[in-house]
DNA sequence: CGGGAATAGTTGACACATCATCCAGGTTGC
DNA sequence: GCAACCTGGATGATGTGTCAACTATTCCCG
């Protein structure tokens, strides 16, 4: 929005040819390397890489049971497939549902013996499978960089006007979200894994 | 396989602090940077990120039609995904299919007017939409990096052992592939974009 | 206290991806 | 020339993600 130029906003910016080699190469890596890991999970445990992603949540907690919505955060997750996940994880045992007390509305996550068995079976695998197709092939340096421009443009897609598009996710409508500059990063807890290392 | 340690199969490695880092930075990056571009895609036109991805291919044919396992190949997609995509874009008026001549299996799917007006109204603010999330944050030095570790864990995983897994997904049945170590990566054609850059 | 707004979560409809299966049209070998 | 096989593609069932309502509870403010 606010352009210096006017025209600004009709010129198409193509991508430079460096700039198309890259993207090009990018989107292909990115969806082939989430096609193996999916695959490789189902193959070698029960459990999918979404069921994954929840169960590490759960382990991530000493209580091993997690608020629906904090779920939904820290996954990234619209609240509706949280819900959804959760019920298809439940019918397969791999996790309860408990009411909450303290507030009615709300109600609580928690791993089942049978959903701790299953990510722990699902794990070691799986960091092997990344080891194996992603840091055997690279450098430190390289790491570092992967690091370094993944942070770049996941930090840019958290502020400014991307951060308003980002938070209608978990509006139930969509509420006018205000571009302030003050945005709050720092929301995003970071929580380190305990049992699964992942 | 083929360890020399025969214990080093039930080790587990874990991930390196830095690499875990890394990892959590890269999924979480490319896991919002892929929900933003469809949710950007489906705002600002009538096409999908997957009906994009088709229609790029096509407006790349000069002829403006392709095999359905030509698009397959090329988007590294399913057989049957394409298909069922290709019918719900032709639902939609953006391609329409079209019986091949010389082999009376096959069939073409074709671009129609309402399909490349279509793209040739996404593209431009996908582009820029790109560039406001991707190339605007990244230096030069950067943009080089992330394609040469894109390539790198892409090549990876179009090589040996995983390239059977690959394979997999075009056979009719799970075809023994042999991991020969003569991979042929020669295979994939480097087709450039014509009318849409991207 | 009472009523509107916000919050937590569920549900249903639909779009999409995957898998297994099927089928028609080619190809090969004899 | 015909039987076995292979190939290109379609189909249906199922699991999953998204969006738009909807319900139930809690919060807030008079």
């Amino acid at each position: 929005m606010c352009q210096l130029f006017p025209y600004a906003e009709f010129v198409t910016r193509w991508l430079e040819p460096e700039q198309q080699r890259a993207w090009r190469a990018y989107v292909r890596m990115q969806s082939e390397l989430n096609a193996h890991l999916s695959r490789q999970m189902s193959a070698e445990s029960e459990i999918s890489m979404a069921d994954f992603a929840v169960l590490v949540q759960l382990t991530d907690t000493p209580e091993e049971r997690v608020r629906v919505l904090e779920l939904a955060r820290s996954l990234n997750w619209e609240k509706s497939r949280i819900s959804h996940h959760v019920g298809r994880m439940e019918k397969r045992g791999l996790v309860r549902r408990e009411s909450c007390g303290s507030d009615g509305r709300g109600s609580f996550v928690v791993l089942t013996d049978r959903g701790r068995s299953a990510i722990e079976a699902a794990a070691p695998s799986h960091a092997e499978t990344v080891h194996k197709l992603v840091f055997d092939l690279l450098s430190d340096t390289e790491v570092q960089a992967l690091r370094e421009i993944s942070e770049k443009i996941f930090t840019g897609l958290t502020t400014g006007e991307c951060a308003a598009v980002v938070a209608r996710r978990y509006a139930d409508d969509a509420v006018e979200v205000v571009p302030e500059e003050s945005g709050c990063p720092e929301a995003r807890a970071n929580r380190d894994g305990v049992d699964v290392e992942i």
